[in-house]
DNA sequence: CCTACCGATCGGTAGG
DNA sequence: CCTACCGATCGGTAGG
């Protein structure tokens, strides 16, 4: 009797946008342009409606930001939320919250990438810096308990282990392309290796058990 | 470059901006704002001076970003010219690399930032990101003739590790600030443990890196 | 002839 | 979702 948000639209009106499908082509033209360099005609054209039609979903270009980024944020405190990082070992719940962190990272690519380019010129990006600021020190919590359960190298301060681990994690974001050979799993896997173990070769220390020594997880560079 | 901002100018004409002076407020503003948001309108009033004056100075707003950015660039290629770069066992080259280029991304704060930061929507912009990946692929081939020289593990692609190696150390510029009791010396050095033997503890491994006796690396001068 | 600007205004475009 | 607009501000240039 009650017809879903996607229902209404197709059955009544003029097909068109939902909320959804216009923050998707929203976010990639915020990511290209910059959101300050973006104007709503910018949107518009890329939308191929006009600016006016905008402001039939959202009430201005702030809340467009406030939305995408609320989708990036959303995702990522869920993952610190997940049982598999309340309970155990906080080494362990590290390690988790990375591999899901770089999973949540590439599942929502533009938005997240929007969230990290945020720099805190309206009201709409100190809200989400804030948020971010929020995660970071849930994250940099884990680390401390990490050390002081003696799973962590005591000789670096652990908020600066943090700030290097998720600033390694974000980086991914400038580079990282789907349907480039290389999956989110295998590049949490080589992420996981490098920022655990580090990049250096060590012939003296015992393996883990059975790393999978068929692929080495080559990302098909450029 | 040495002399102070101002005493060129004192002698003759108006005492007032030089070149190098007027770019430190402009990188300062770009930064906060981003280089779209930013008018000349509020380069003027940032510096106290009208419009016009800054083009006494530039032929425009992309030459404000060109001379910004070179500078951060020059500095860069300049570190993997040195001789320390040029020589060696790959892995000492490539940690001579990274100590240098913290050293340079602190004392070039601003100017790195704004590096970091170029989107490529101008001409400027593009110009800037075509010499940065040539800097990249300096670096990941370094990190290749340190995987086949066995110093680096094999279990990674040499252009991920390069790729995850140098988004940890941009991620510096994120929060990074001077003056805050952390060195670039010290910084350095807790970003090497952490990159090339990663964050967690191994109370197996000795304590002082084994393998390669002698020096642990060199110390980046700064 | 130089350096270092000022006051005013150009044709176009921004978000709403 | 469109047409017809607004107050303001944009990057850049004129003569002095």
């Amino acid at each position: 009797m009650t017809d879903g948000p996607a229902e209404r639209a197709s059955r009544r009106g003029r097909p068109g946008y939902d909320l959804d499908s216009l923050l998707t082509v929203a976010v990639r033209v915020f990511n290209e342009r910059g959101y300050d360099g973006t104007s709503m005609e910018d949107l518009a054209s890329r939308l191929g409606i006009t600016k006016s039609a905008i402001y039939h979903h959202v009430a201005g270009k702030e809340e467009l930001l406030r939305l995408s980024v609320d989708r990036a944020l959303d995702q990522l405190f869920a993952v610190v939320n997940e049982p598999e990082a309340q309970r155990g070992p906080a080494i362990d719940r590290l390690e988790y919250v990375v591999r899901r962190s770089i999973a949540v990272l590439v599942d929502e690519l533009p938005f997240v990438t929007l969230l990290l380019r945020v720099r805190g010129n309206t009201a709409a990006e100190r809200r989400a810096l804030a948020r971010r600021r929020e995660f970071d020190r849930l994250v940099s919590d884990l680390v401390e308990r990490a050390e002081s359960e003696g799973s962590i190298r005591r000789d670096v301060d652990p908020a600066l282990t943090s700030r290097l681990l998720f600033g390694m994690l974000n980086s991914i974001i400038e580079w990282y392309r789907p349907r480039r050979g290389l999956t989110a799993v295998d590049l949490a896997d080589a992420f996981v290796k490098i920022a655990f173990d580090g990049l250096r070769s060590r012939p003296d220390a015992p393996l883990s058990p059975a790393p999978d020594p068929g692929q080495t997880g080559s990302p098909a560079g450029a």
